[in-house]
DNA sequence: TCCTAGCTTTACCATTTGGTCAAAAAGTGA
DNA sequence: TCACTTTTTGACCAAATGGTAAAGCTAGGA
């Protein structure tokens, strides 16, 4: 029989996978990839190592298909951002986006920090291959609508830089702000749009 | 003879401590205090492994010396914020400083990302007794120059975070704006400028 | 019921890692 | 030069780590 049957899709196949890689996400964001061991994903995926290398055939592979599947979903807000919208209201809702995004997936975004911290060695492909032409393309969109006079004049790749970094700031340094204010922080939200709000108004 | 002389200021110590801190923060703050070794770091300054530990005790007392110095030099431009000052020029200031550090001292922010980005185990007394007194004071000098009607009305506490993120994106996802920008980033400090100016101009 | 493919575990291995120790080497003052 | 202190090194260790191999278990179809 010459082609090999190969189920992956099988019940305790999806399972399991899906343990792993939720017990990967945890290790790997708290400790950077070095820094994380097979022994702590077993555990925390309530299986055994030599388990974990049987749906995965070693570390770095787990690592990899965390940071394509993360790949995925990180850039669809900026995918999202409109280019026939209202300028104004397509930027804010990508901050909004963001942020959302920063709250529901604390963990991803401390992934992608780790990994780009650490000098990004598994990820600079991606980053190349499909983050640098969206980036391309949409810094051409707003200094397009800079050019028509709709937003303020503004550097888009700073201003992209800025919303990155305010937004995934409240998941990378959750550890720093969880010391410095006592209740939980709702407000980002109001600050960072008036935030963006300010420097691409005209008038 | 009850009083034991220790020379840590020897020629040869001074130097060596010196080198050992060097190759330390290099490795430290490139793969986190997990992920380095100490004989990465024993290469990188030249010295035996054995030698690092004539110096010090164990791994962590490096590492925990590193982040001692840090926190020293780390909070000066916050410090220098001056109440008496001009609101607007303090603040405008401030980013500048924090811009210009993360440019100098580029190691120096990682390391402190990293620490932070994996929970701060080693840095959570410093960031309450040194970091949280300092947050809480400017913030409240933040209020009042905003009560003053100084400053258009702000989230200090947001505003702070936002200067921190912004300024410090520049050396932690360094890895990430070599893939996106060609040319070297020298105008960040034009477009924060504008950002921070735009919110907090009065009329 | 038995067979088989798929799944899990136990035992194990080689390498890496933080750390120790005693001896050798290099300074240093008289 | 000699005696003494400080610095450096090579050999070593126990624990941790990524990974392997083979035997054992389990579910489900014939």
């Amino acid at each position: 029989m010459p082609d090999r049957k190969i189920k992956k899709n099988s019940r305790i196949q999806q399972r399991n996978r899906y343990r792993i890689l939720d017990a990967a996400l945890d290790v790997f964001s708290a400790h950077g990839y070095r820094g994380a061991t097979l022994d702590q994903i077993a555990i925390a995926a309530g299986l055994s190592k030599p388990n974990i290398l049987y749906y995965f055939s070693n570390k770095e592979q787990v690592h990899l298909t965390l940071l394509n599947q993360l790949m995925e979903t990180w850039l669809d807000p900026l995918v999202d951002m409109n280019e026939d919208g209202d300028p104004m209201a397509e930027i804010l809702a990508y901050v909004q986006r963001k942020l959302d995004m920063a709250r529901e997936l604390p963990r991803e975004s401390r992934l992608f920090a780790n990994e780009i911290l650490q000098g990004a060695p598994r990820m600079k492909p991606h980053l190349t291959a499909d983050l640098k032409p969206l980036f391309d393309q949409k810094c051409t969109v707003i200094q397009e609508w800079c050019n028509a006079g709709k937003i303020a004049p503004v550097n888009p790749q700073h201003l992209i830089f800025s919303i990155w970094s305010t937004t995934q700031h409240y998941a990378d340094f959750a550890a720093q702000i969880d010391v410095l204010v006592r209740p939980k922080i709702e407000d980002a939200d109001t600050h960072l749009r008036a935030l963006f709000f300010n420097i691409l108004k005209t008038s």
